[in-house]
DNA sequence: TATATGATTGCCT
DNA sequence: GGCAATCATATAG
């Protein structure tokens, strides 16, 4: 039988204050690791993930948005285009759109005027996983296929948007009020932790800014990119 | 202005 | 395992 996270009776779901996402940047990735998305949906009610995997993204980063035209050549700092959201205050939402469908949710870090972000890769359902599972495809037989990606947990909370829709109505709220908005959750170990390259980029793909909880099948099934290119070259480690 | 690509997913073989 | 969907954004010319 499989063990569930659950919800602890007791707690208090607050939002985290603007002062936790005002630090570095892999920080924040790692202290998000076990905390709470929540969202209170209009049509869904409340709904609640565990966030079990992220990413940082920040200036020193050549697989940040935007990066050589922000911080290239002269290394000069001019916020342009879809970058200069992630100068916004700490705790802003980032978000955006991938390929056609898929809607990403990063929450903005730093000090307002430095850049970075955190991608929310993987969430563990634990409360209103009848709408998640109605908001998903029918074709989804898996319960970890629920929420397992960053395109997959937009899309099960409903914080996606239609095609050819240009923003998302959450790009630029505050994610330290209601509705949408990340608690606290139970601390997670060190040794539950995993820091490892990121996924999906072809970019600064030797850098560690990819964070994981150990062994939960929430967690994002793609290969890290350095891995990813180490097979397709042959290399071994 | 023109072209290349992508912080993905899902369906196909 | 491979690849199409589908278009805004980044980058080159």
């Amino acid at each position: 039988m499989a063990v569930r996270a659950h919800l602890p009776t007791c707690y208090v779901m607050s939002p985290l204050p603007p002062s936790f996402y005002d630090r570095p940047t892999l920080a924040v990735a790692r202290d998000l690791i076990g905390a709470l998305l929540v969202y209170d949906s209009p049509d869904d009610g409340r709904l609640v993930g565990r966030v079990v995997e992220t990413e940082g993204y920040r200036a020193d980063d050549p697989a940040m948005h935007g990066w050589r035209a922000t911080f290239g050549g002269d290394g000069f700092v001019r916020p342009i285009g879809r970058a200069a959201d992630l100068f916004a205050a700490p705790g802003t939402a980032y978000v955006y759109r991938i390929h056609h469908t898929n809607w990403l949710l990063n929450v903005v870090t730093e000090p307002e005027g430095v850049a970075g972000g955190v991608l929310i890769r993987g969430v563990e359902p634990l409360e209103g996983e009848d709408a998640m599972t109605a908001n998903r495809p029918a074709s989804v037989r898996r319960r970890r296929d629920l929420t397992n990606g960053p395109g997959k947990l937009t899309q099960a909370f409903g914080i996606n948007e239609a095609p050819g829709v240009p923003r998302s109505r959450f790009h630029g709220t505050d994610l330290t009020v209601p509705p949408l908005f990340f608690a606290a959750g139970e601390p997670v170990p060190d040794d539950r932790v995993a820091a490892g390259s990121r996924i999906g980029i072809s970019r600064g793909i030797d850098l560690p800014y990819r964070f994981v909880e150990v062994g939960n099948p929430f967690v994002s099934p793609g290969l890290p990119s350095d891995v990813r290119v180490a097979r397709k070259t042959g290399k071994r480690e």
